[in-house]
RNA sequence: GCGGGCGUAGCCAAGCGGUUAAGGCAGAGGAUUGUGGAUCCUCCAUUCGUGGGUUCGAGUCCCAUCGUCCGCCCCA
């Protein structure tokens, strides 16, 4: 019988990897709470125009890696690919911008883009990120940076560094492009393949990348903070200003073009050397056009979304794995009476809050005791047929070795003034 | 989408054309049929991702396919 496997590109998070990322999110959860950001959750499908129209149709995101598929009703949807258009939607759909002039709005799930998998990017991947609406202050900017910064941090990620550009208005961009692309053009032939295209497409993206002749030729081409307008850098100056009073160190970067259509002035990524060519863990920036352009209010916004897989992988270069939440109580039991008795005595353990696994197997009191051994747990409750009859159990203390004999009823009561752990703290 | 590396048990692996596929970890059973992490013994791949081909003979060579990894593209 052929073994069917997980679709090319996804992959099963495993539970002792999920403890990982249980961490991160509940970081994230506290820093992201005090900072007093909402949790929010959208639909995994979106109609496809929202995409194509926020992200932009010319976009490899868009143009060839999307999950697009008709339903019956004939509506055109996709998988979303990443998740401030479906924030934005959201926004727009529900007049939140009259809940309250600024939304702080986070979120954490799957995305999809059909691509050529590679360490650090799936087909399903997962991205926990943040949506600040409604505010054009460069303090919005910083304060978005600066808990990315700190979420990272505070789950242990080491060796990063925070890259930062501004792209501008769309007018400044406009005027780059154009100043861009007359310089190149006449440099067309000697660009790689790669580029030569993008001239066309996306001649900003140029400027990254990795040929070593395209490097020579992109040196001396214009730079884009010499396009900005008085307004634009004076805006960009003050986030850096602001990131300055954090201490949060940065490095401009004028290369630095974020891919989506989307973006405006601050645009900043995150990377660390240790994840190979994929090597950004957070990425985002300014979208001020964005909500207008789906339909909304005309409504400044800055945002970011982190790569919880790489992440993730980073973390477990670093600190290897977790180890599991420990067991209080095992259960052991032998013969007919004994195995009946067993399961309420776990079930009264556990709802007065302990940590509590019951051996199934039913093999030897010598096996049991080596399982409740291996599982860590400080306590054994041990119930045979004599037990069983006086309505005792053997409670043994694993350390120590030490063990009494104790009524079942007064089993809880007991643990609970010796145990450390959990008494009347349901988990 | 393009170029390249790799696929032997749940995990880490040896094997590099010649009868029976090392070893370690994990797991199961026993020594110990009511008491534990130590020790000892036994078991645990009719088969080397899958399908073809070459050969007297293939885990070993070739092709295809699937998966994975690296680079490009793109991006978180």
């Amino acid at each position: 019988m052929e073994i069917i496997q997980a679709v090319r590109g996804t992959r099963d998070i495993l539970p002792q990897e999920v403890r990982l990322w249980q961490q991160v999110e509940a970081s994230a959860r506290e820093i992201l709470g005090r900072a007093n950001y909402q949790e929010i959750r959208t639909p995994i499908l979106e109609l496809t125009e929202l995409f194509a129209r926020s992200i932009g149709s010319a976009t490899d995101v868009v143009g060839k890696e999307m999950y697009s598929f008709s339903t019956r009703g004939e509506q055109e949807v996709s998988l979303r690919p990443e998740n401030t258009a479906g924030v934005v939607r959201a926004y727009i759909q529900h007049g939140l911008q009259m809940a309250g002039d600024v939304q702080r709005l986070w979120y954490c799930g799957p995305m999809f883009r059909y691509e050529r998998p590679q360490a650090g990017r799936q087909r399903q991947f997962h991205q926990l990120g943040v949506e600040l609406l409604g505010s054009r202050d460069p303090r919005a900017d910083a304060e978005v940076i600066a808990l990315a910064w700190d979420l990272l941090q505070a789950v242990g990620a080491e060796n990063l560094s925070l890259r930062l550009n501004s792209l501008g208005d769309p007018q400044d961009r406009r005027a780059y492009r154009q100043a861009l692309v007359d310089y190149l053009t006449p440099l067309r032939e000697k660009l790689d393949p790669d580029s030569q295209e993008r001239l066309t497409r996306n001649p900003l993206r140029i400027l990254d990348s990795k040929d070593p002749r395209t490097r020579e030729i992109a040196e001396g081409a214009p730079k884009l903070p010499d396009y900005l307008s008085p307004e634009s850098r004076a805006f960009f100056e003050q986030v850096q200003d602001h990131l300055q009073r954090l201490d949060i160190p940065y490095q401009l970067d004028p290369y630095l073009v974020r891919g989506l259509d989307y973006y405006t002035h601050t645009a900043f990524e995150i990377v660390s050397p240790d994840l190979g060519s994929q090597s950004t863990v957070c990425g985002g920036g300014r979208y001020d056009g964005l909500v207008e352009e789906l339909g909304g209010p005309s409504t400044p916004a800055v945002g970011w979304a982190i790569g919880m897989e790489r992440l993730v992988l980073l973390l477990q270069k670093k600190q290897g794995e977790i180890p599991p939440a420990l067991v209080e109580v095992y259960v052991i039991s032998r013969g007919a009476k004994a195995e009946a008795q067993s399961l309420r005595i776990a079930q009264a353990l556990r709802q007065a809050g302990f940590c509590t696994e019951l051996d199934l197997s039913g093999s030897a009191f010598g096996k049991q005791f080596k399982r409740a051994s291996r599982s860590g747990a400080t306590w054994a409750v041990t119930l045979g047929d004599a037990e069983a009859v006086a309505g005792e159990v053997q409670l043994k203390h694993l350390p120590t070795g030490q063990q009494q004999t104790l009524l079942q009823a007064d089993l809880v009561k007991y643990l609970a003034s010796h145990s450390r752990q959990g008494y009347g703290v349901p988990r």
